[in-house]
Parts: structure tokens; sequence; C-alpha cells
DNA sequence: CAATATGATAGACACGATGTCCATAATTGA
DNA sequence: TCAATTATGGACATCGTGTCTATCATATTG
């Protein structure tokens, strides 16, 4: 056994004890369901460990510290992300050539994990995730914008500009939905954002 | 002398000991100074109070913590803005009738106080200003798009989707710019990103 | 199934930061 | 000058962190 928290960042191991797996997939959940309640700066290791009925060394096998937690939850996320888009990609009728493809991806994506994302994006502002999934974003974005090309925005813009400037909306705009409940359906929110987003304000 | 850090809110009290606004002073200057340097989230009060020649004591005494040290620095900015958005607001001339005048305001402030704002807003992502400068930032817009009213935008979505649309772009933008040096003159990327706004990325 | 390897755990530890309090010195405003 | 207010150092209890060790529990494998 090594010391501690394990450097190795591959995605998923495929042969895992099944204790470890459990171990971490109660972490996981506990701070999830913490975050839910209450800040996430306020959460101390020893709140997650209670919560999640495990020792505090064994979190420290894990992880090293709760940060790393809390990234390692946005880990599959951008995994499944990853995937979705490339979908999207490969089906230019299915999203009828829709400027961006990833938000309703998205959307769609964070109704069916409204708990997990509520965790991770919403209510507090998530300083944490937030930094993480704008980059997790902005590759999303990026990389359509590069896709589509000149044709999408001739303009002399810097393109990094543009990548901020949609995945700032995107988030405020996501943010806003989950913390009021996700009530309306993805593919509405999506269509708004959408319009806001092609056409503008005016 | 009240037991401890006073609750009062008032912006400015008129009468103050000059010892009092010193101390203050100095205070918010070596928290900026220090922001500048390092991640907000590892200075530690008495890392505020050595590089401020200050007793830790002598902290308390004005402060809850931290993070009030650092609400009382986005006072100033507050008020401030919302003076030269009034100004705007009353000259429709200078500002040409754009759609949303609050932008240019703050980028101009923000390139008149660039270290100030980059300390506030730029590099980490300054999760806690970033709260209160969200809802500094939708009041403004709430209120410009209301003044402007059905003639900006003529559709049937939900006002505050908007609002935060735009406050999430521009924060989006905003910090990138002041992360990048703040090489472009307010002006230009104002322009480019009211294009964004009132056309979209079409 | 049994042996061995690996994970889980409690508890102790040193450390650093927090927020409070007090007694005293220093400065202010009148 | 003097009374009021502020600044300050130092002490204190509390809490969270990250590490480490010895021991128990369980999984994997042969």
């Amino acid at each position: 056994m090594k010391k501690h928290a394990e450097a190795k960042r591959k995605p998923a191991a495929p042969k895992m004890d099944r204790r470890v797996l459990r171990t971490r997939q109660l972490l996981q959940a506990a701070l999830n369901a913490l975050i839910l309640k209450q800040n996430y700066e306020t959460i101390s290791v020893e709140d997650i460990c209670r919560a999640a009925n495990i020792g505090r060394s064994t979190f420290y096998t894990h992880f090293v510290n709760k940060d790393d937690l809390k990234r390692s939850g946005l880990n599959t996320l951008q995994l499944q992300l990853l995937d979705r888009q490339k979908q999207a990609l490969a089906n230019p009728h299915e999203h009828r050539q829709k400027t961006l493809s990833f938000s309703l991806v998205m959307f769609e994506h964070a109704r069916d994990h409204l708990d997990h994302y509520r965790a991770q994006v919403g209510n507090h502002g998530g300083s944490v995730a937030l930094g993480s999934i704008r980059q997790i974003l902005g590759k999303l974005v990026r990389k359509e914008l590069a896709e589509k090309g000149k044709a999408v925005y001739s303009s002399d813009m810097p393109l990094e500009l543009v990548v901020q400037y949609v995945v700032g909306a995107f988030l405020s705009v996501l943010t806003w939905w989950l913390d009021g409940g996700a009530k309306l359906p993805p593919y509405e929110i999506d269509a708004m954002f959408q319009r806001l987003i092609v056409e503008g304000i005016a």
C-alpha cells in the first residue's frame, strides 16, 4: 500500500479492490449530499467522513484533501460530456446544425443528474468546481467554434474572447436555472440560450 | 468602544477617528497587495496584519474576518459604479444610445484601478468577490434592461434569464481581459462585447 | 479453503489559524 | 490638559489539518 493518497491520475483503473471503490463512492456521495445543505467552504473533512461512515485516516488514503475529492467527482462528468459532444458532432442531423451543440447536451445532462449538478455548480457559486468546469467547457466551445470555423462568426475578434464570452454566459444561465430548481425543460432553456448567443438581445 | 468588529453597515461614516481610517486603509491596501501575489484562500489574517504593520487584535476590532475586509473593499467600487451609471443614463448622447451602458463604464473603471480590480476579480477567479460583484452588476443590468424596456429585447424570455446571461458573459470577458493584462483599450474590448451582446456570434 | 496482500481504522501527534479577551500604552479631540 | 477612544501584545481555548503507527478486517489468488 502506498503511503497515502495515490497520485495516480488514471481516469478509472479497470481492476480495483471492492473496498476502494466502495470507500470512494461513499465519500463522493457524502460530499455531494453535504454541499446541498451547507456551504462547501464550511464543510470539514471530518464532516464528510462522519456522513459517509468512513474513518478520517481512510479519507487521506484516497484523497489529498477536500478539493481533491471534489475534483474526482467532476472527472466523471467531463468524460460523459466529451462523449456526448462527440456524438452530437458526428450526427449533425439530430442537432440540426445548431451553432453550438454543447449547451443542450449539458442542459440535458444536468437535468439527468440534477442533485449532482446542484452540488457541483449551483447554489453557492461552487468556487472550486467552477474553475474546473470553466476549463472543461472552454475546451468544448473552443473545439466547436474552431470546427464550424469562420462560417460561424466572421469577425476580427480574438477567438478566445468569444470562447470566454460563451462560457461565461452559459455557466451563468445554467447556475440560475439550477438554483431555480430547473423548472423549464432543457430544450426550452437551451432554445433561449441559443437565441441569445446567436442573435443577441436585440 | 464597542466590544469588537462593529456591525455598522453605514457606507462611510462622515466623522471618523484618524486612527480608525488609517488602520482600515492599511489593512485594505495590504490585502489587495497580497492577493496579487498569492491565492486569496491561503492568506491568513496574520499575513495581512504583518503586511500592514497592524496588530492582529486591532484587525478584529474593525472586521469580523478576512471576507469582511474584502467585502469592505468592494463597497467603494459599488458606489463609484452606481454613480457613473447614473451619469451615463442621464446623458444618453455621450454613450450614444448604447444598448447597455454599464459595460464601458466598468471596463474604464477597471483600467483606472487595474491593481485593485485584478486583486478583486482577476487571476484566481476571486470566489469571494465574484459573488458580491454579480449582485452589483445584476442590479445595474436589471435596471438598464428595465429602463430600455421592451424596446430592447422584444421576446418572451424571463427578464432574469437575460440579466444572468449578460452578467455572466460580461464577468467572463472582464476576467479574461484582466488576466491577460488588459492589453486592449477599454473602448475596444467594450465594442466587441457590445457587438456580441447585441448581435450575437452569428 | 487458506495464505498473503492490501485496505480500513482508531488514536495520537504537531502544527497552524481562528476568534476572544484583558491589561496597558498611545493617540485623539475638545 | 484630560477624558475618551483606539492600538497593541500576549495569552487562551478551540478547531481543522495532514501524518504516522499499530492493529483489525477483508479481498484476491493459487
